[in-house]
RNA sequence: UCCCGGGUCGUCUAAGGGCAGGACAACAGGCUUUGGACCUGUGAAUGGUGGUUCGAAUCCACCCCCGGGAACCA
């Protein structure tokens, strides 16, 4: 089923070597044909963009069997740092990016009390112990690198009494840290991971979900493959820093009769450039202020790149175009910005806003004239529709489309120049006025009355459009302007020295007071998404409201201008 | 000093004994009432050394480099 990829043109899709070996697994009819796969958070945090492409994975992933399904699954067994809060935002995350669970949502707690009988069984059969010594004691034992373990003192206690301590750690009997429950497999392994490893701890900590139903807590390593039998997963799919495990999980779950058997697979975790990608790291962001919060538009997080006014189908197809190998690396963040312009091209209406205001004024346009225009909202589809706008004496447009003494090949205004005003008219810039300070304040114009709507009479060539906002019609608004989080692209490389908050852009956020708006922008809700025509596209924050709107730059258009002119 | 992964254009990734291909980025040109979008074109890579072979990115040997691994975290 997997069709030899042939050279040249049109690979359209990625590259993915979990679906290669599953589109396998279904031609042989391997699990009688079916596909379940699981994506299994711990609810401890938010999601980033690099749970997204392993989101992706998984359900399109379970997408290639008819029947397939992809379960969401909280790998809650560790109470410490857990909370529904996080629960709530990751459901939300993962529905937003366009994932459907349906009923499949399972937390490792409601599997507290099947995965204690399963302990038990193991200890009946002489495949886990109760071990009393410390941890220092445990950690000893365990040898190193180089060094075999040693088994425990208590490592061949008897079943009933190691049935008994195990039955007394669940019932409360002991203190955290006096006994935990190991499974018995190899302590002279050269695999670190099977010397040994712990299956359950005591924790006197109150669980999100379960309360105080339960004082000892089992290990990731013994929950998850388990949990991934319970729900008859067939491929359990996880970043590359788990393959140490993969032995281990067969451990445990060829010790018991699971049909389907799962497997685990590994694949490399997604890292960007000028970001970074760790909980830990982002947690810092946050709590030093860095940022305004888990979903500051600048934030990796998915929570983040939704109110920058990323959408699911850019990350998406971006999660697609990367790939999935099990080579580390790291990926430019242009992929990600390509996929994204090129889904906001798509779908964003057009607009004009002015972010830095210089007045035009039309001296040969009378004071209570107005000229109204329809301007289309897309240029190449009809199906946007389009809107009225209104030619007046004075109008605004952006301080940076003037320029006194302008470069070689600057198409934009400057004095004696003449421009195009997007959809409305030529105009010829005759004076420049300006203050005290020397500060350009104003530019006095004049208008061919015979190019409305912006076409020269003559067949002249204009080569310069720029946008513009009536000055009467304009509606006020604050943008606020993003830009990467950080000025290196890997802003953990240690060879640059210091800590990687001294990284940060300092240009990362700018925020724009007294914007001009088309009057259309004023009054969109929250999450709408446009294109400032030559700016970029922008997006109407939560903060936003009627009376104040309230923009983020969502991502800039591609500028050849600011290209050439670097050079 | 041990174990496990991994090394292909600047980046991500194909080809797995037979033309090193694609995407992004870059560069050049065309078109354009967005210096946008679109179209065309160009440059750009198999970590090293040996070996096997008519032929090696691919197989073998040795070496080098990078990532991960010794939590009562996940």
């Amino acid at each position: 089923m997997s069709e030899p990829k042939g050279k040249g043109e049109g690979q359209e899709n990625a590259p993915n070597f979990i679906h290669d070996l599953v589109r396998e697994d279904l031609r042989t009819r391997k699990h009688g044909g079916q596909v379940v796969t699981r994506f299994p958070p711990e609810p401890n945090g938010y999601l980033h963009i690099g749970h997204a492409k392993s989101i992706c994975l998984n359900f399109t992933t379970a997408e290639l069997a008819e029947r397939g399904r992809c379960h969401l699954r909280f790998d809650d067994t560790n109470p410490e740092a857990e909370d529904t809060e996080y629960v709530e935002s990751i459901r939300e995350d993962v529905r937003w990016l366009g994932f459907d669970w349906g009923s499949h949502e399972y937390f490792a707690s409601d599997y507290f009390e099947k995965l204690y009988d399963c302990a038990v069984d193991l200890i009946e059969r002489g495949f886990a112990y109760v071990d009393s010594q410390t941890l220092e004691e445990i950690r000893e034992g365990r040898g190193d690198f180089y060094k075999p373990g040693m088994n425990s003192p208590y490592r061949d206690r008897s079943v009933e009494e190691n049935l008994e301590l195990f039955a007394g750690m669940r019932a409360g009997k002991f203190e955290e840290g006096a006994h935990v429950l190991r499974a018995k497999i190899d302590m002279a392994s050269k695999d670190v991971n099977l010397r040994d490893p712990l299956m359950y701890r005591i924790r006197k900590v109150t669980h999100h979900r379960t309360g105080d139903d339960w004082c000892i807590y089992p290990m990731y390593d013994y929950a998850h493959p388990m949990s991934d039998a319970f729900e008859g997963i067939t491929h359990s799919v996880c970043t590359l820093e788990f393959a140490h495990h993969n032995p281990l999980y067969q451990w445990f779950v060829s010790h018991f009769d699971f049909d389907p058997m799962p497997w685990q697979y590994e694949f490399a975790r997604l890292n960007l450039t000028y970001t970074v990608m760790s909980k830990r790291l982002l947690k810092r962001l946050v709590e030093e202020g860095h940022v305004s919060g888990w979903d500051d538009p600048r934030m990796p997080t998915i929570a983040g790149m939704r109110r920058r006014g990323y959408t699911p189908a850019a990350i998406r197809r971006f999660a697609e175009r990367i790939g999935v190998s099990r080579r580390d690396s790291i990926v430019d963040v242009g992929l990600l910005e390509h996929a994204l312009r090129e889904d906001l091209n798509a779908t964003s209406p057009r607009t004009m806003a002015v972010l830095r205001p210089l007045k035009l004024v039309i001296e040969n346009f009378p004071e209570d004239q107005e000229i109204e225009l329809e301007a289309p909202f897309s240029p190449n589809d009809e199906s946007f529709g389009s809107r009225r706008l209104h030619l007046t004496r004075e109008v605004f447009i952006e301080r940076d489309d003037f320029m006194e003494e302008p470069m070689k090949k600057w198409f934009r205004l400057a004095p004696g120049k003449e421009v195009r005003l997007r959809y409305a008219a030529l105009v010829t810039c005759n004076e420049v006025i300006k203050d005290e300070a020397g500060n350009v304040v104003e530019l006095r114009c004049s208008w061919d009355p015979k190019s409305k709507g912006g076409n020269a009479p003559d067949g002249r060539k204009v080569r310069g459009t720029i946008h513009w906002v009536s000055a009467k019609h304009a509606v006020d608004a604050e943008v606020r302007l993003y830009d990467r989080l950080f000025k290196d692209e890997n802003p953990l490389d240690e060879a640059l020295g210091g800590d990687f908050t001294s990284r940060i852009n300092p240009e990362s956020l700018e925020l724009l007071e007294g914007a001009k708006l088309e009057p259309n922008l004023g009054a969109r809700g929250p999450g709408e998404r446009v294109q400032f025509e030559r700016l970029g596209y922008f997006v109407v924050d939560a903060d936003s409201t009627p009376e104040r709107p309230v923009y983020n730059r969502t991502i800039q258009l591609k500028d050849s201008w600011a290209k050439l002119a670097k050079r």
